[in-house]
DNA sequence: GTGAAAGCGCTAACAA
DNA sequence: TTGTTAGCGCTTTCAC
């Protein structure tokens, strides 16, 4: 199965000329003969030779491999970020080296040492909490993307989204029809993008009372801790879960408790889903601009890889909040009761 | 930023020994006294030093690199599927670079060419279709697990789970609880298991009437043709939908039809996603064990990757079948109508 | 048990 | 315009 591999050489040999030229010739170098190149490229093509990036890097210092870490690949969110990306980087000529940091600090501290290994042109991360900058190992470090979720170190070019302002959308919208009260769902204050949107969620209550619960990653512990404050009075008013899990999770203990939504308690989530479009009635929802996301890293990337300097750059990208079915006008309750 | 990187020569100064010895410490041979090994690992600590595996691989001919190929990092199933394999390819010191093939037989032929130029030391791949063979490039390849669709060509060691069997069984289903007629669809018979799991349809419907709709991949495409079969007479008492986009869109279109499940149609599902379970009432589906199929593929790589030889291994597994309120006992129709 | 030196495949510098 | 050669960082002989 597994001839010796074709070097150089053997190209060199069958198109009758040196390797600095087959080199030059498919490198792009301008400076060879037509013929010559022509030559070299049917050789090439007749022997399925492609160099070796692994040696061409060791003399060049350069080659087009990137790499990507994000705390959980099976979460769709963090599934179409790194697909959006492997599409542009392969666009580019790049190919991506993918690892998960499973949401855990020690192993993103050695993941990005193993990343670090194949001295990766570029490197976008989605890190697990703020303390990034802590779990880089020391010595030279390639351009570097911050996406999502903000490290507390500000010498990242960083790509978000406006967890602030979007949130305040649903909080504002969850008061105008009439919530008296909210409680707010989220993984763990700890992560920076949870935090902006309890901030947003604080900031645009207005009059409706508004308490934060953190679940935290593990869905036996989420269910958990939700189940506790579901199942106690008084029962909120509106739930307002901010991420993916825990909205997931959330919407199935309504179902077990028997707490109809909205009957019951008004639903919204921020991290939209398909199945919230799909279950009767449909839920609010902010739906994060993922696909942008990761176009907005992958541009800043190769704009650092080229070598573009000056000082980190951030974007901030704007979320669609869609109204539907699970957060109605509240039966009894004043229209701007909370305005 | 990057100063200049760290080689082994540092680490053999610092130490005070030659950079065989470095490299004979770092790659574990017990040939060097304990004392002067630690010194050396001392040094590489402090230095931050990791060898270069581009560097490590010219030499040696080996690297911890491998590859994954999937149709559609998106799609939660693949995402799921590298997910796993990202864990266990960690475990074993591989780090893994990532091609998509958007269901594309073009960009699959350019992306295997694109890593096989990397030099992975193994290759796992859900190919897009049946022709795979024709889509590796010529020349030396590293051990290769297809898995989940099955090629033309019967050379590759293969992992798949028991299509037939596992869609046998909801057939048997829907003709059981009394449904006369089964509608199909999936994205393509070109597909093998779609084309496994409609032969495994027909061999246990029965006097159940079934048809086969293939409705493509393309978002659009798929919606339209559901719209077109699905308000069109006779509407089908039953609706097997083969793959997870399909199942989506069809289970969408019948809201949109007005066309309640299960009071005008029974609806069940290959491909079991988290929103099978929130709908009301949830929906019959087939689960594959996408984490297992994994593990079994990577586990199959490794023995190959380790020099193991032996003919072309199959491994089948068994999927689970969850029978929910989608697909009740449909009234006015006796029990055992096709048994 | 340790070190000196060759050489993996490639590209950059330089000579022809 | 083309070829020769050195050397990237590492591992592997092979002397010592």
């Amino acid at each position: 199965m597994a001839e010796k591999s074709i070097s150089i050489r053997a190209v060199a040999a069958r198109a009758g000329v040196s390797v600095a030229t087959v080199s030059n010739v498919l490198t792009g170098k301008p400076t060879v003969h037509p013929a010559l190149a022509a030559r070299v490229r049917t050789a090439a093509d007749e022997l399925g030779y492609v160099a070796d990036p692994h040696a061409s890097r060791l003399r060049s210092g350069k080659h087009a491999l990137a790499a990507v870490m994000v705390p959980d690949l099976a979460n769709p969110m963090f599934g179409s970020f790194v697909s959006t990306l492997e599409h542009l980087a392969r666009v580019d000529g790049f190919d991506l080296l993918v690892v998960s940091s499973a949401n855990d600090a020690a192993q993103e501290t050695e993941r990005l040492k193993a990343l670090r290994a194949w001295r990766p042109a570029g490197l976008i991360v989605i890190p697990c909490d703020g303390a990034l900058m802590r779990r880089l190992p020391n010595g030279p470090r390639p351009p570097i993307v911050v996406a999502d979720r903000i490290p507390d170190d500000k010498t990242f070019d960083l790509v978000a989204v406006d967890n602030g302002p979007a949130a305040a959308t649903v909080a504002a919208h969850l008061a105008d029809i009439g919530a008296g009260s909210c409680l707010v769902a989220g993984s763990s204050l700890g992560i920076s993008n949870v935090r902006e949107r309890w901030d947003g969620v604080r900031g645009a209550a207005g009059s409706m009372a508004t308490s934060f619960l953190a679940v935290g990653i593990e869905p036996e512990g989420v269910r958990h801790r939700l189940r506790e404050r579901l199942s106690r009075a008084p029962l909120p008013e509106a739930l307002f879960t901010l991420d993916h899990l825990t909205s997931l999770l959330a919407y199935s203990m309504l179902a077990e408790l028997r707490l109809p939504v909205p009957g019951r308690i008004a639903f919204a989530s921020f991290d939209e889903t398909e199945w919230m479009r799909l279950v009767t009635p449909a839920v609010t929802a902010v739906r994060q601009p993922v696909e942008d996301l990761a176009a907005a890293a992958w541009t800043q990337l190769m704009l650092r890889m080229a070598g573009g300097v000056g000082p980190p750059q951030t974007r901030r990208l704007a979320c669609a909040v869609t109204i539907r079915g699970s957060t109605p006008r509240l039966a009894g309750r004043p229209a701007h009761a909370a305005a």
